[in-house]
Parts: C-alpha cells; structure tokens; sequence
DNA sequence: ACCTCGTCCTGGTTGC
DNA sequence: TGCAACCAGGACGAGG
C-alpha cells in the first residue's frame, strides 16, 4: 500500500535513475495497466518527476507527461529480474538500455499517458488536498470544526490531505492519543493540532525508513523498506500497546482495519 | 453531506 | 492435508 512516504521514496530515487533518458519503446504486457497510447512515449525524454498525494507524474521534454499511481501492489522497478518475473504489466525501455519496469500482482494501479503535463498536474492539484506540511492550521481547523465524519476517514481522505493511507493514519492517531472513531467535529484545537504534528512525525519516520514493507511494496532497486519494523498500532491485534501495555483493539473504521488503545485513544 | 457497499484483482491466510 | 472462503484496501461510483 505505497502511501506518501513510499511514494516519495520511489520519486527521489527516479530522479537518479530516469530523469534524463530517453524512452526508446514501452512494451504494454497487460493493457489494463497503461492507458493511452504507448508508441506516443517512443523518443520522449523525461525532463522531471514529481509527486501530489500518492500520484506520480513524470514530464517530458515535448510537454507530454505520464500519470502513475501504484494502488495496492504496484512496483517501479530498475531490476533487470524484473524482465522474467510473473506479475511485471510494462516495460519502459530507455536508449541508454536501461529499463524500468512497472510490476503489479493486483493490477489496480496503472500508467497513463496524458498530452499536456500541466493540465494533468493542474486536475490534480483541483482535486487533492495539500501534503501534509503544506496545510495550514486555519484550514485544517476549518474543516475539522464542519465534519462529523470519523476523524480517521477525514485524514485519508484526499481531498482534505494528500497522501496519508491507512497505515500512517493508525500510527498518527495514536501518536496523538486520539480514537480514530471520535468526530472530527469534536476535537478541541489544541487535538487538531496534535494530529496535525503527528501525522508530520509519522510521515517523516515512514521516509526515514524508506516505507513499510509488511505487503508488497518495494523501491525502485527492489528492497524493502523498514517502517513495518516500527509501526505504532497498524496490524497489532491483541499486541501490546507501546505506552500502556495493553492490549490494541482491531474494528472496521469506513470499511478499513483500524488499531487502537482503548486506554491511551480518547 | 456523508455513509456503506460493491468493484477492480491476486495471493496469502484462515477455517472446516 | 485440501480446498474454498475470506481478507487486504486506493479510488471511485451507485444507492440510501
């Protein structure tokens, strides 16, 4: 589940490895994973790659541009033991003859070509909220004060901030001793902006550590990271909670597994 | 406005 | 042990 901090991750090291080639030819293995049309790629050299929420966008000298989201499974991939592994939907292959490989088991995720890159970034940026470090408290309080939704489905939504998923939600929320059921309505300011520190913190601990790789998320050279080293709550069942020693609760919170402390949450 | 549920998809885990 | 049912969830759309 590459969130912000695996998202990142994969973008700074495609900075090293991609920006400056150019693509020779991209071989489409499943279509479902690439929209558009892939032979419009063949001589594009990539001149940036940057990052909203958890989509990648990769811009081309010509002003085309390429939207990537990885959903549940997706990899990019340098490996060349990509070439011959199950699962491996696109091959982008560069002129220097070096290769990046779009992997996925689920095929959520995909490649889209899209003509105009500042139009692609220009929707986005409509439809997103701010990355975390970028929001305001003025209006993080504000749409906190208006919602009576969970506070949980309000921080994963993208709307209100971009990037956070379901293992950094869980993490923040008990970094901020704060139930991840409550409504987002009932916060004191003081709350929000505990939630608002914690989520920076633990966002920043997920780049540190190169992302979480309890499922199948892997960087660009295919390790792991090492944030499933030190989740706070996500995936303890029944473990010990880290302040208190009880035992962390697991309930469906918007259709999601969601951990808490009963006695540290309030 | 917001909630739940279904959809996409596969592989690992659980349960009988 | 064998196999089927279940579970994971990002984004989106339908229906309530």
């Amino acid at each position: 589940m590459p969130e912000l901090p695996e998202v990142e991750t994969i973008r700074r090291q495609l900075l090293k490895e991609v920006v400056g080639e150019v693509i020779e030819e991209v071989e489409v293995r499943d279509v479902k994973c690439f929209e558009g049309k892939a032979s419009e790629l063949r001589g594009e050299k990539i001149v940036k790659v940057s990052r909203l929420g958890k989509y990648l966008i990769f811009s081309f000298e010509s002003g085309k541009g390429m939207e990537v989201h990885l959903k549940m499974t997706g990899r990019l991939v340098v490996d060349d033991e990509y070439d011959k592994m199950a699962h491996t939907r696109v091959v982008i292959k560069f002129r220097s003859g070096k290769k990046l490989y779009y992997w996925d088991t689920r095929k959520f995720g995909y490649l889209r070509v899209v003509s105009k890159v500042f139009r692609l970034l220009n929707k986005l940026r409509e439809k997103l909220g701010p990355d975390p470090w970028m929001a305001k408290e003025e209006y993080i309080l504000g749409v906190f004060r208006k919602t009576s939704r969970a506070v949980k489905n309000v921080i994963i939504d993208q709307k209100v901030l971009a990037g956070i998923g379901n293992i950094y939600a869980n993490d923040a929320l008990w970094l901020a001793r704060v139930r991840p059921m409550r409504e987002a309505k009932s916060l004191s300011k003081r709350e929000v902006n505990r939630l608002m520190d914690a989520i920076r913190e633990v966002l920043e601990r997920g780049l540190e550590t190169k992302g979480a790789s309890n499922d199948t998320y892997r960087d660009v050279y295919g390790y792991q990271g090492g944030y499933q080293d030190e989740f706070l709550v996500y995936g303890r069942t029944n473990e010990k909670c880290l302040e208190c020693g009880e035992g962390l609760e697991r309930v469906v919170v918007g259709g999601r597994g969601t951990w808490f402390c009963r006695k540290c949450q309030r």
